[in-house]
DNA sequence: CGCTGTATATTTCCAGTGTCTATTTTACTC
DNA sequence: GAGTAAAATAGACACTGGAAATATACAGCG
């Protein structure tokens, strides 16, 4: 983690930041993520980040950014060793709403609005890595009756947007605590539930 | 507005900030909606407003509940005079987006954490309300190959929490900017293209 | 009318936030 | 070893929401 001799120069504190964000996502939540209390966390003043990210937001975008990473393995994950087709996209739907559940803060900051505007190009790939899998496993399926007029580039894209509305929307509907639940708490109907099936041509 | 003659007591504060809210959030987006802001607008002191609510979060809670009482006529709007079915559906799925991209930072206050562990009772029904509208129209329509081993209550409860989850999902990707677009930035697939067609028994 | 509560709003203060500037310390290069 | 750039600190700033004490207005009652 640390440098042993523990110096004025800290070593590597930019994926020290990282890590300590991350951290804090996860015990305290969204709303307990300051700059202050990161670097508290690592040991260094709330000043110290400002020689390796622009701002906070900018930061903000490296932990997302990792979070979009670990996400997109999450669902590779669930993907691996099953062929092209139905199986294949309903186990990356899974892997895409258990992420989600499982780090529901991180998941929350990956689309925040503050991360909208920032221009960060590790981000933006980090986000299309994601969006990709998704692609992937929804390449060459369709939805059950196809839109009259749409050609195959068309119906493509228009298969992807419709799984990515799904689980995203389950997703935050699931973390937001909305939704049909049963006494213990757990929702009644889980993603493979809601998803309808595709269409193997 | 405001009482004619300035008095030391403002008259009918409680609406007053709630509307002051909705302004900010209008004009100046989420992130600029403050409790200084909002009384500073009505022109009174920061503190004024603890009178009529517990908390900030309270006063976040009220102007959401205004905001799910406008989200659901905007769906009714949409829905008036039409038959139950498909075509009713879909205006209502539409509505539902509608409200979303014209009021997207109220749209994002309405589902924000932060008023995920409010207990206001207001705000609870305005949001069983809204749901409310997306219920009554998915009631009796059947998703393409309902789930095998699903009573009909539990295919009715499967249909509305699909119908949500498409138009959370969407909406909430198009107001972050989210999803294929065209060169002039309008999302390429609409809501009806993304949503699929439920079956009419 | 005058007194007294009560509700409402203000003032002041506090801890917390991110950012800015100036300064100090360290590490590397010549 | 000296000079310079990088990396950290310290302190102040303008914000945020909240708490406590104070001031004002008004309603009810004698």
């Amino acid at each position: 983690m640390k440098n042993q001799k523990k110096s004025y120069h800290y070593g590597d504190l930019k994926p020290a930041l990282i890590k300590a964000g991350l951290d804090i996502l996860e015990q305290d939540g969204l709303e307990n993520l300051s700059l202050r209390a990161i670097a508290a966390r690592v040991g260094v003043s709330h000043t110290a980040p400002k020689n390796h990210f622009d701002s906070f937001d900018g930061l903000l975008a490296a932990i997302a950014t990792e979070g979009f990473r670990r996400h997109a393995a999450e669902m590779q994950r669930g993907v691996e060793g099953l062929p092209p087709g139905r199986d294949r996209m309903r186990a990356a739907a899974a892997g895409y709403v258990r992420f989600a559940q499982q780090n529901p803060a991180l998941f929350r900051l990956m689309f925040s609005p503050k991360l909208r505007d920032q221009a960060d190009p590790d981000l933006a790939a980090a986000g299309a890595q994601s969006y990709g899998v998704l692609r992937s496993v929804a390449a060459g399926l369709e939805w059950p009756r196809p839109a009259p007029g749409f050609g195959p580039e068309m119906e493509n894209l228009r298969t992807e947007m419709m799984l990515w509305t799904i689980v995203h929307g389950y997703a935050w509907l699931l973390i937001e605590g909305r939704g049909p639940r049963k006494a213990d708490g757990t929702p009644i109907l889980d993603i493979l539930d809601v998803m309808p099936d595709f269409d193997v041509p």
